[in-house]
DNA sequence: CCCCCGTGCATTTTT
DNA sequence: TGCACGGGGG
């Protein structure tokens, strides 16, 4: 068993029944919750009545991981850990009849897009009465939903930045009817359809839990402790999932409130805040000392909280020793940044004594690390990215997944408009009207049959005999995917001839090989969908699944901020720390966003153990300084204008401030690549 | 009328 | 990297 502070053994020991965990970051939360559940098991309950709760599969799997690993005995073999949304998914599916939803087909965010692009094209009135997107309707719809508020609010706050004046109440209410009908046309596709979308996965069983005590009866006999991760990020509509377990298990919640992120999606760390007042017998252990950083780590990372106008009472003491100075680098270009952190990895590696795997690279942005992706792939340095495109989500597997799709559930529209005008001749005019006698259809038997005469010619004789074939093999899921990759292959190769050999034919295999692993269609498709994936140099690999023996392999981390919770490493760099990033300039008009900008940087600085490296871009520093002094020799009436990039007052003792310029003139060879001087020594002036 | 393909463009953060 | 748009071809 692993050594707890005091604080960390009255958590992890705690007999009361529901308890709050406000841990900072390096405190030992992760530590801690395994090594609450590590101590359950051993104190006799059954691991299957513990449900830990986390928002990525990655935490999920490395708690369970660990907890089994920590016991000797197997007596943990059944302990689940799942993010809310495969939690739920896999209520639905355990209990059909409970739940209500027998069969139906888990969307991801394309295909919501997909549908409400669909919707407004049938719509078009209402659609160009307003000035806002399809993929946006979804955002203002899953944010209203999330966060329970009013359509008018939650427009207010997402299309009008939070402004109350009397323009933005008229402007809300001219165009919310429009929306109103919109949204309510998107909802009545989901029902026809059969679609659960990711919200609805949580709102079933919220909704049910709420109305139904028979629900809450038969889930209380399954469910004993459910220990929540990362409460900070939960936002209303998982607390309505929370609750109704108050009344029959005992919740053991960790959070911290420096921490929240995620309040775009809904969180709201009123959650942590009022967590004793909501919940009646809880308790609150707090856990503040620091085992990760270094002091100098945290003395910038407490000195970004301090200038902040919320007060968050964090200040992180480190328990280990005072350590080396954060480094401020200076870079011109993002390839020189990128070329910046390849040397001072190679160097770490050859020369200190360091593995690929102590380094961690932190973005706001998926799109900002591509060129770094780059420059490693040049130098061969080993590295694997989290979060981007799922694997399920490029577009070669979903052509082979439409047609499991349709068969599993011959309601789903989407599916049947990738699977049609995946062949060649058939195009969205005709697929959409196929798609609307198909949709008639009572079930797939009845779809099998008429498929050839809706259709037609040679297509409907193809398309027909392809899909009653997998129907007939579908309870064998590993044989569907390998029937349906047989026929499609051909004219997948040629539709992706482009990158087919390179990137995409290998990805088929590994499909075959997770689909061995679901007993049915339906199953293989939700839990797909909702499976994170990774990748190693480019390359998407299912995070969860074991097949790669690239797996354990010494690699560098790059991530964004969002995906970083819960990761550290020795050397730690954050990239581009400059203004218009660090807040957001889209953000810079509310302060919420501000703050919960300035949150994001403070989880990246709080990732370090020894070394922190922050790099920033010069001309964009300079230009933030040129604009400042302008304005303020213009007028100075705008006081925010320092906390409009958080290092501005950046007490300079405590970074060592370097320009990578000087480090090339030192002799290292850095090379830029694509670097041509367009000016060819010309002076046009 | 419908389908296909080339070009240009803009890209927060996640289940 | 995906997508919206427009022209050419069937």
């Amino acid at each position: 068993m692993q050594n707890f502070n005091t604080n960390q053994r009255k958590a992890v020991e705690f007999k009361g029944k529901h308890l709050l965990v406000l841990a900072g970051a390096g405190t030992g939360k992760t530590k801690t919750i395994i090594g609450r559940a590590t101590y359950l098991i051993e104190q006799g309950v059954d691991a299957e009545k513990i449900q830990i709760l986390t928002f990525t599969k990655r935490a999920a799997n490395e708690i369970v991981e660990r907890v089994k690993s920590s016991l000797s005995s197997s007596a943990s073999r059944n302990l689940r850990g799942s993010t809310f949304h495969s939690w739920c998914s896999q209520l639905i599916t355990k209990f059909p009849n409970l739940f209500g939803a027998s069969t139906f087909t888990v969307i991801d965010p394309d295909d919501q897009a997909g549908i409400m692009k669909m919707i407004c094209g049938e719509n078009v009135t209402e659609y160009k009465a307003i000035r806002i997107k399809p993929q946006q309707l979804i955002d203002i719809y899953s944010f209203a939903r999330n966060t329970k508020k009013s359509l008018t609010d939650a427009l207010r706050l997402k299309v009008y930045k939070g402004k109350s004046d009397k323009e933005t109440d008229e402007e809300i209410l001219q165009i919310k009817p429009s929306i109103a009908i919109l949204l309510k046309a998107y909802q009545a596709k989901k029902m026809q359809a059969r679609y659960l979308d990711y919200d609805d996965l949580l709102l079933v069983i919220a909704n049910r839990l709420r109305k139904d005590p028979e629900a809450k009866k038969i889930l209380s006999a399954h469910y004993d402790h459910i220990l929540i991760d990362e409460m900070q990020d939960t936002n209303p509509l998982q607390w309505d999932l929370i609750e109704p377990f108050i009344a029959i298990a005992n919740l053991f919640c960790v959070g911290d409130d420096a921490q929240s992120i995620y309040s775009f999606r809904g969180a709201d760390f009123k959650n942590v805040h009022l967590f004793t007042e909501r919940v009646p017998d809880s308790e609150v252990q707090v856990l503040d000392k620091n085992y990760r950083s270094t002091q100098s780590v945290l003395n910038i990372s407490n000195w970004l909280l301090e200038t902040s106008p919320i007060v968050y009472n964090k200040n992180l003491v480190s328990a280990r020793e005072q350590g080396d100075k954060p480094e401020l680098v200076n870079v011109e270009s993002q390839w020189e940044e990128a070329n910046f952190i390849s040397e001072r990895i190679l160097a770490n590696y050859t020369e200190g004594n360091k593995t690929f795997s102590d380094h961690l690279v932190l973005s706001r942005s998926q799109y900002y690390t591509k060129p770094l992706q780059a420059v490693f792939i040049q130098r061969k340095i080993p590295y694997v990215t989290y979060g981007g495109r799922k694997f399920m989500e490029s577009a070669h597997i979903k052509d082979v997944v439409s047609l499991l799709r349709v068969v599993n559930n011959p309601y789903d529209e989407i599916a049947w408009m990738r699977f049609l005008t995946f062949w060649d001749g058939i195009g969205e005019i005709r697929a959409a009207k196929f798609v609307r006698a198909i949709i008639d259809c009572q079930d797939s038997e009845e779809c099998a049959q008429k498929l050839p005469t809706i259709i037609g010619g040679q297509d409907g004789a193809k398309i027909g005999t392809l899909f009653n074939n997998i129907l007939e093999t579908k309870g064998d899921v590993r044989a569907a995917v390998s029937n349906t990759y047989e026929a499609m292959s051909l004219n997948l190769a040629y539709k992706y001839r482009k990158d087919w050999e390179e990137k995409r034919k290998a990805d088929f295999p590994v499909l075959e090989i997770l689909a061995g692993n679901y007993a049915s269609l339906g199953e293989f498709i939700t839990e797909g969908i909702l499976e994170n994936s990774k990748q190693i140099n480019g390359t998407p690999v299912l995070e969860s699944s074991k097949l790669t023996t690239d797996e354990h392999k010494d690699h560098v981390i790059i991530s964004t901020v969002h995906s970083a919770k819960g990761l550290e490493a020795d050397t730690c760099f954050v990239l581009n720390v400059s203004p218009k990033v660090y807040p957001s300039a889209r953000n810079l008009d509310n302060i919420d966003e501000i703050e919960e900008d300035r949150r994001v940087l403070y989880v990246a600085l709080t990732r370090a153990k020894n070394e922190l490296i922050i790099t920033r871009d010069t001309s964009s520093i300079n230009a933030f300084h040129n604009r400042r002094s302008n304005s303020e020799a213009a007028q100075q009436d705008t006081p925010d204008q320092g906390s409009s990039y958080f290092l501005e007052n950046l007490p300079m003792d405590m970074v060592i401030q370097k320009n990578v310029d000087k480090i090339r003139k030192r002799g290292h060879d850095i090379k830029v690549p694509n670097e041509i001087d367009l000016s060819m020594g010309m002076d046009f002036s």
